[in-house]
DNA sequence: TCGACACTGTTTTTT
DNA sequence: ACAGTGTCGA
């Protein structure tokens, strides 16, 4: 990043005529013009859902550049994910025909740690700094918690992760918090030790958290004012979106960009970044765009603060604000439910969304009997639309927790509707992933401990607890690292095999760092990570240790390593001068929101919170129930609630044309199956609204009428902990067979993989299906294991089946 | 040191 | 249901 920039600024004196930006207000509403034109140093857009906020928001960023009111490189613009960012830049590209390089479009993360790899040594970090994901941390945190006997005071790992992580957003240190926590209970003073001694450990491995980028960037800046009046001098327009999903961290980092450049700073150079001084007296803090929507804020759980957006106009006095309230997404239906829906938020804004579309289809409403019951009804009106002409692509299925999605993909599977699961297992979680990433860690970061240690007995080398202690012993009381005293393998005290396993590991390692880390002034060339992967996981056993083995998991273990090698050719190519460090950053940052390749010809499943920011013609909301979508867990936290019923409004909102609610009756989870009971929020949609093709009231036992079920969740007890009944006294669980005919429940999925493969089937014969009964193959298409059979059943009408899994024979 | 087995708690959401 | 952990014997 070796762009200049001169800080020097046009004053707004675009001409009267003939703007130059005027293309670029074609088609915009009065609103929707003013948030792209208006000049000044604080801007607020309150963009409700589908108000075309991206597209003001690229404009705005056009507009700027074309008036020459800025050059590219004083050009700051955060999203959410690096899926925004990408589609951001090249739309802005579009507008403005050219690349705009220099201009920083990122994520809060990725742009915190370009300033911090730049700026670490100044505060006991190197550029080389490893990034842990909430894995890394949680399993160093672990290990402390252990260490610590932190469970003795009823501390555990993921409960001390999500409290550090909540200090850390708040921009507590350990020691900050121990000034003002009691310490009279021992547990809070052990917790403070291990918050400690994390840091300690995180600084010793030369590493940040996802939460310390942008933490410790504040406080580079709050250290180093003349490092922050680099950034400060260099970015004179800065563009927030999704302002409504910042933490106090982040709405830090940003107060500490928008403020006036000191007037003690030096002219300075940071990290190749040359920057000249012009007029000190001239300079005003940045001019800040932040663009939100309370009503779609979903992220107080990981700290996000509504009042980032409630009181912007307190914090920045003077404050624009730009209301968008047309909608140019959803029919009239959709938009009515939505605001149904959330106008039973207290204490927000009215924001009434509209749209001059009409009224479009009603919202259709299924109750399942169980969530595969549900699933198939997803499946069938999947397959009705395709069949109408919606592209597969234009189609979305959410759900509120990610367990969920295994029902969907069995029946899935078996109706052959091509589908993507988006998140879900990622792939950059999968330990063979983690694996080859920490070999390539231990040799870009050899301060890096852990993962070392993760891969000290990767493959098997029989170097156990034992081993790895006198390694650490070792290192410890020589003051030198771990990594360096692999290279002492024969004072280690352990037997010769275990010494041969060490000395060998020592060698691939270096080896690789010859390769990757060329001596300062040659580049590694950009094959280098490439080579370096392959040589590390061949080198290392890895490999054949895989090869070698008979579970068949491992054979998908190497299909994934072999994808793994891939993304770093395609990164070579994307990035010529990309070194080992670059790609280790990539990849500690993609989010799995940022690679839904547009999912073509596939049917999108994703969670509520994966949603944000999408839009499908159709949409599916499925598991509308209690305890599920409010989610059981936030119905006792302040805010809960009222959070998930945003979650809510979010997914309705998704949709453009048509929308679908279901749930179902019974759902099992943890094994067992449990009743469900239809959710608060589907009460809260007008009733006129749903078309209810078998409404909750229709799949109850006693045969209660669609109002009587939708309305008889009584006062539930306060929070569903005492024991004893946990529904309203009027509100009979089903029992817990259902009396109906068993046929009734197409729901039960064969544990076993059953494999038809071989079955010869043609149109014209006539086949018995488990579930659906008997029906006559109309065609079959596909070929081998992705043959699809189309069957006219004769009761439940026309089906699509995977013949290789279905559970049907030949009559 | 490592595999087999039993046992446990886990499922909210993610940069 | 299932993954991750702990215990035991080889």
């Amino acid at each position: 990043m070796t762009d200049a920039s001169t800080p020097l600024i046009v004053g707004a004196s675009a001409p009267s005529e003939a703007r130059p930006d005027a293309d670029l207000l074609e088609g915009l509403n009065g609103p929707q013009r003013e948030a792209v034109t208006y000049r000044g140093q604080a801007l607020l857009i309150v963009a409700g859902a589908g108000s075309g906020k991206t597209s003001v928001l690229t404009r705005r960023i056009a507009s700027l550049l074309r008036t020459r009111e800025a050059y590219p490189s004083q050009i700051l613009a955060i999203t959410f994910t690096n899926k925004a960012a990408g589609e951001m830049r090249e739309r802005v590209h579009q507008l403005i025909g050219q690349r705009a390089d220099g201009m920083w479009i990122s994520t809060f993360h990725s742009a915190c740690v370009r300033i911090l790899r730049r700026e670490a040594q100044l505060f006991g970090f190197t550029k080389a700094f490893t990034i842990y994901d909430s894995g890394d941390s949680r399993a160093l945190i672990k290990r402390l918690v252990k260490e610590h006997e932190g469970d003795a005071f009823g501390l555990t790992p993921a409960g001390t992760q999500s409290r550090i992580s909540k200090l850390k957003n708040e921009l507590a240190d350990a020691e900050s918090y121990a000034r003002q926590a009691n310490t009279s209970d021992p547990a809070e003073r052990v917790f403070i030790e291990i918050f400690a001694a994390y840091q300690r450990e995180l600084q010793r491995a030369n590493a940040f958290d996802f939460d310390d980028l942008i933490a410790q960037t504040v406080y580079l800046f709050r250290a180093f004012p003349q490092v922050a009046d680099v950034y400060r001098k260099r970015f004179r327009h800065i563009l927030v979106d999704e302002y409504q999903d910042t933490n106090h961290a982040q709405y830090a980092l940003i107060h500490e960009l928008t403020r006036p450049p000191g007037s003690d700073a030096e002219p300075m150079s940071a990290g190749g970044m040359m920057i000249f001084e012009a007029e000190p007296a001239a300079e005003s803090g940045a001019s800040l765009t932040v663009v939100g929507d309370s009503d779609q804020s979903i992220y107080a759980f990981r700290g996000a603060d509504i009042r980032n957006i409630s009181e912007f106009e307190r914090d920045y006095p003077g404050a624009k604000v730009v209301l968008l309230e047309q909608n140019y997404r959803s029919t009239q239906n959709i938009l009515s439910a939505a605001n149904a829906v959330i106008s039973n938020n207290f204490d927000r804004k009215d924001k009434k969304l509209w749209t001059d579309v009409g009224a479009g289809d009603p919202i259709i409403g299924f109750t399942g009997y169980s969530q595969h019951d549900e699933a198939q009804f997803v499946a069938d009106e999947i397959e009705a639309l395709h069949r109408k002409g919606v592209d597969y692509a234009q189609m979305a299925v959410f759900y509120r927790t990610n367990s969920q999605s295994r029902a969907l993909e069995e029946i899935f599977i078996r109706s052959a509707v091509p589908y993507k699961i988006m998140g879900g297992t990622k792939f950059y979680e999968r330990a063979e992933i983690k694996d080859a990433l920490a070999y390539l860690v231990a040799v870009a970061n050899p301060a890096d401990e852990m993962a070392l240690r993760r891969i000290l007995n990767k493959p098997r080398r029989g170097i156990g607890d034992v081993t790895e202690t006198a390694i650490a012993r070792y290192a410890a009381e020589h003051g030198i690292t771990f990594r360096d005293a692999l290279a002492n393998s024969p004072q280690l005290g352990v037997g010769p095999k275990l010494q041969k396993a060490i000395d060998q590991l020592d060698a691939v390692l270096s080896e690789a760092s010859a390769l990757m880390l060329p001596a300062s002034g040659e580049l590694a060339p950009s094959t280098a990570v490439t080579e370096g992967l392959t040589l590390l996981l061949n080198k290392s056993g890895y490999f054949d240790a895989l090869r070698a083995s008979r579970d068949p998991q491992d054979e998908a273990r190497l299909e994934n390593l072999d994808e793994l090698v891939a993304v770093t050719r395609e990164f070579a190519r994307n990035n010529p001068d990309g070194t080992i460090i670059d790609f280790l950053t990539e990849v500690a940052l993609v989010a799995d929101a940022d690679d839904l390749d547009d999912a073509s010809g596939s049917v999108s499943l994703m969670t509520l919170h994966t949603a944000k920011g999408l839009e499908y013609d159709a949409v599916f909301l499925t598991g509308v129930e209690e305890d599920l979508l409010p989610h059981r867990i936030s119905a006792g936290e302040p805010g809960g609630p009222q959070e998930e019923r945003r979650l809510f409004y979010v997914g309705i909102t998704r949709a453009r044309k048509r929308l679908h609610v279901s749930l179902a009756m019974t759902r099992a989870q943890f094994g067992e199956v449990t009743v469900a009971m239809p959710s608060r929020f589907l009460q809260e949609i007008p009733a006129d609204l749903i078309d209810w093709r078998q409404s909750p009231g229709d799949v109850n036992g006693r045969g209660g009428t669609q109002s009587r079920a939708l309305n008889a969740r009584g006062r539930r007890p306060g929070q569903g902990g005492t024991s004893g009944s946990r529904y309203g006294d009027d509100l009979v669980p089903l029992p817990k067979r259902a009396p109906a005919d068993p046929s009734k429940f197409p729901n039960r999925i064969p544990a076993k993989v059953r494999d038809n493969g071989d079955m010869e089937l043609a149109a014209g014969d006539r086949i018995r299906h488990d579930d659906f009964g008997e029906g006559r193959v109309d065609a079959i298409t596909g070929e081998g294991a992705k043959r699809v059979a189309h069957v006219r059943f004769d009761t439940v009408g026309a089906k699509k089946l995977l013949v290789k899994i279905a559970p049907i024979s030949k009559l």
